[in-house]
RNA sequence: GGAAUCGUAGCUCAGUUUGGUUAGAGCGCCUGCCUGUCACGCAGGAGGUCGCGAGUUCGAGUCUCGUCGGUUCCGCCA
């Protein structure tokens, strides 16, 4: 063998293994050579030791520890030994091992960064060499955390009667929704398969098998543009069950978080999650994940100004739009240039401007003042219980652009006004339900599932289905922590009827329903139960229980924001012959 | 599809506003010295395709256009 075996690993020796022989494998993380004495820092995943090699005793050993660097991989076997003056800043720093030999297993090139946690390296860098960057402890620490996630769900899901069934990761493509990844297929030359963008009619289908209870931790694919919390292929904890209604799946869910954040952060969670309206989490907090941390509630006040002297008010409400606002408390400081970035962040939401009011010393300061008479002021002032020193943000449009633009004006004011500072670590969980069932898309001029085609509308709405399907509501749910969603679901369709007159209503032709979903029509007809679900963003909960905004953090080996992985360098071109084979052209661009 | 921003030594960055001699700093690296360091210290040294390509100019790291790449956001993400 060409190394010594460990007997123990770096994060391991404490102040009870004093005097013990031990061998250590792992990698050098730096070497101090003060002369007559050899410090080496050595490192594994278990955490960091210090070695000691004394010339005065071991002058062949230190001549040798010259050519000792970083990231080398070394064993080293040795003694033990109480130190005198502890490093409390590490786990082992009470003792350090006397070094009676060693060796070097592999040597390693001059990193391009530091393996450690406080470096600032460029992302590009630390994704060409991914392979260090893990290395790096920060970097491990959220690994084990995902790894534990992984543990806790397989086993609080099979404790409940949840069978993992895998899905199909080659399938057929569902262009509803999301771009699909395609696979073209060489055995039948011009067609394709899909990847996933969810297992969601596997799933389904499996409950018409009577699985009853399945759950998959899965890869999910969609072709989109990517952000710092999304990424191409990403990891869902895939969740479906038979003979149930929201609260089940609600429960069942709220179950599996509590054991999540208990057993990784030691933190108790209430049982029962609060329950919001799609109607109200965007009135209130103009965001269907809103941030519920702190208050900072939006007013509507369209009845107060409807008859007002400013035309932008009136006439948007005259045209169907809504005015509402939001009373940043204090913030009546605000320079004319932070004002002009709210502004500026409201145009990027989609809205025409911003309106804005300052009470301060008793008075209005607002460019708008001079078309609001007393009246109009004071029942702005009532409804949004401005006082002196706040500042009042205001926003005219329809109804969802002026609540979604207030919606990211709130999370800004938070940041600005030192909220988002104090409530860090805190974890407000809570479900957003009644979802619409549609959405109006007015570039193909219909209807489209605001969730999905498969969610089944609410009991109480399904007289609206023919007459007004904008009013009806869904079974569908999704799950908020600190205004991210981690996940969403919905009781399903089990009746194949519905689930056509659902298609009809989304404009889809009969001839289009058969190609495109006609296998899964046709299993409802063959004793579908009902049933309903939920998938949970894997990435995002790690990233939640983490405390990072960045999705690349928990993933890895991430793809960058234009979809490339520096590492391996794909995607990349592939040779015609391969082409040939799939019966793909090949383009040439000149 | 769109916007913002960045790219200069192995790494992080200054220099670009207002074009002008030999492009700097810190860390790292190399050599030497050093017995309690733990961001070791001290002395000396090496190290540059200013992302790439055109253009303007007597002259471009600096100005213009294009292009590649990183990051963030809008659209998109049932």
């Amino acid at each position: 063998m060409s190394f010594q075996k460990r007997t123990m690993k770096c994060g391991e020796p404490r102040e009870e293994h004093v005097n013990q022989q031990i061998t250590l494998n792992g990698w050098v993380q730096n070497v101090r050579n003060l002369g007559g004495l050899i410090f080496i820092d050595l490192r594994d995943r278990y955490g960091l030791m210090q070695l000691i090699i004394e010339p005065e005793n071991q002058a062949e050993l230190a001549q040798r520890a010259t050519e000792l660097k970083q990231e080398f991989v070394i064993w080293a076997k040795g003694t033990i030994r109480k130190r005198e003056k502890p490093n409390q800043k590490m786990p082992t720093g009470y003792v350090e091992m006397l070094v009676s030999d060693y060796g070097i297993i592999n040597r390693a090139e001059l990193p391009p960064f530091e393996v450690s946690d406080d470096i600032e390296t460029s992302e590009e860098i630390k994704l060409q060499y991914r392979y260090l960057d893990l290395r790096r402890p920060i970097l491990q620490q959220k690994f084990i955390v995902r790894n534990q996630v992984y543990q806790i769900l397989h086993k609080y899901y099979s404790d409940n009667d949840f069978l993992e069934v895998e899905t199909p990761v080659l399938m057929k493509s569902t262009p509803e929704g999301a771009r699909d990844f395609l696979v073209p297929s060489r055995i039948n030359k011009g067609k394709f398969y899909a990847l996933p963008q969810s297992p969601q009619l596997y799933k389904q289908i499996l409950m018409v098998s009577g699985f009853d209870r399945y759950m998959q931790i899965v890869k999910c694919f969609r072709d989109e543009d990517l952000r710092s919390d999304r990424q191409p292929e990403f990891t869902q904890v895939d969740v479906e069950m038979s003979f149930v209604e929201i609260d089940d799946v609600l429960t069942m869910t709220e179950g599996a978080i509590r054991k999540i954040w208990k057993e990784v952060l030691g933190i108790e969670i209430e049982e029962k999650f609060r329950r919001m309206p799609y109607v109200e989490a965007m009135s209130k907090y103009g965001s269907d994940k809103p941030d519920l941390r702190y208050d900072l509630e939006l007013k509507e006040l369209t009845d107060a100004v409807k008859d007002c002297g400013f035309s932008v008010f009136a006439d948007n409400i005259k045209a169907g739009g809504i005015v509402a606002a939001l009373n940043a408390k204090g913030c009546a400081e605000f320079s004319r240039k932070k004002i002009d970035e709210l502004t500026n962040l409201a145009k990027k939401y989609g809205a025409k401007g911003l309106a804005w009011m300052k009470f301060e010393k008793g008075e209005v300061n607002s460019p708008i003042a001079k078309f609001l008479n007393e009246q109009d002021i004071a029942s702005i002032k009532e409804i949004t219980k401005a006082e002196d020193g706040d500042l009042v943000l205001i926003v005219s449009d329809k109804w969802t652009r002026t609540y979604t633009v207030l919606g990211a004006i709130r999370i800004e004011i938070a940041k600005l006004s030192g909220i988002y500072d104090k409530i860090k670590d805190k974890f407000s969980f809570h479900w957003v339900t009644e979802f619409p069932l549609f959405e109006y898309d007015e570039e193909a001029d219909r209807y489209v599932a605001m969730h999905h085609a498969f969610t089944s509308p609410m009991d109480e709405d399904l007289h609206n289905l023919d007459t007004a399907p904008d009013k009806v509501r869904a079974k569908a749910y999704d799950l908020v922590v600190n205004g991210a969603e981690l996940g969403g679901g919905s009781i399903r369709i089990h009746d194949s009827h519905i689930q056509k007159r659902i298609f009809e209503l989304m404009n889809l032709g009969e001839e289009e329903i058969e190609a495109k979903f006609g296998y899964f029509t046709k299993a409802l007809k063959y004793g579908a139960p009902p049933h309903g679900g939920i998938a949970l963003g894997l990435d995002r909960i790690v990233m939640t229980l983490c405390g990072t905004d960045n999705i690349r953090d928990v993933i890895a080996f991430p793809k960058t924001t234009s979809g490339l992985s520096l590492m391996d360098g794909c995607p990349s071109p592939v040779d015609n012959m391969q082409l040939a084979e799939l019966a793909i052209k090949v383009i040439d661009e000149k």
